[in-house]
DNA sequence: CAAAATTAGATTGTGCACAATCTAAATATC
DNA sequence: GATATTTAGATTGTGCACAATCTAATTTTG
């Protein structure tokens, strides 16, 4: 009955979490100098790419909830990056706009994806390739 | 300067990010069944594997610090699966033995693979060569 | 218009994940 | 053989991640 499906070594969710723990392990030193944690990095180039977005907007981006994106704005907010806006037009929306601080940032984020390439030395193709498999699984699990 | 570097579309990391937590998400109702989070299925199947293992081979078998053990291990003996002992030879080792309860619970979690196989639906041979991709880079990124 | 249902976000509680520090046991070095 | 160093785990503190619940604002329905 048991021909290995148990084994840890055989298990393709496991490459993936230890994968995805590595990646993070690889930011960490990096997002230091700029005072980010990974999760804080992810919302905010959400944030850079598009003012004003509401909090569930950012949440569908980022596939958080509000359970998770409250405390982490709340700490991005004590950082000084960004502020919270109640919208005039629906009382329940709160909007996301960055301060000058904030604005600031993204110019010495942009150097974070080349800090990052040169650690992991891989074939640009090979990478591009990686990340169509891997969106094409989320689309397909995410469909059903 | 920025052709969309910072652009959250654009990184590998999120797409690994995004799809790792939906691989947790797909095995959380599978997993809830048999009582156990998918830190803890990770744990049991290295368990049910080599039984007396360590503590400390336990955590480099997971990629994880006692930091997040100790508390995972107190978990899973609060659930009577399994038993600490301390070894006779070294006084600071501690193995991680199996009850009866955890032998036991190793039949339901064989069925696990083949309840998630059935949710994720995709040709095997390509999930076969995605996990070669990224077991390869786990493997590059750790050699530095 | 009033009651009911929906929606946005906050709160609470559980469980990782990891850095940093601490304790006790074992080993190395003088 | 006493001191110093290393090692195994535990502990503490911060920060996600998510389910479940709550509140307040909005929309829907009768």
């Amino acid at each position: 009955m048991d021909q290995g499906q148990l084994k840890l070594d055989n298990q393709l969710c496991f490459s993936l979490y230890r994968l995805s723990k590595l990646m993070v392990a690889k930011y960490r030193p990096i997002l230091d100098e700029i005072d980010l944690t990974y999760p804080q990095y992810l919302a905010m180039m959400v944030i850079w790419e598009n003012q004003n977005l509401s909090v569930k907007e950012l949440g569908q981006k980022l596939s958080l909830d509000s359970g998770t994106l409250t405390p982490l704005l709340k700490r991005l907010i004590a950082k000084g990056l960004v502020q919270k806006k109640r919208s005039k037009e629906d009382e329940r929306i709160v909007l996301i706009a960055l301060t000058d601080e904030g604005i600031n940032l993204k110019k010495r984020a942009l150097e974070v994806p080349a800090k990052i390439a040169c650690s992991t030395e891989m074939n640009i193709d090979e990478l591009r390739k990686l990340k169509t498999t891997l969106d094409e699984l989320y689309t397909n699990w995410t469909e059903d």
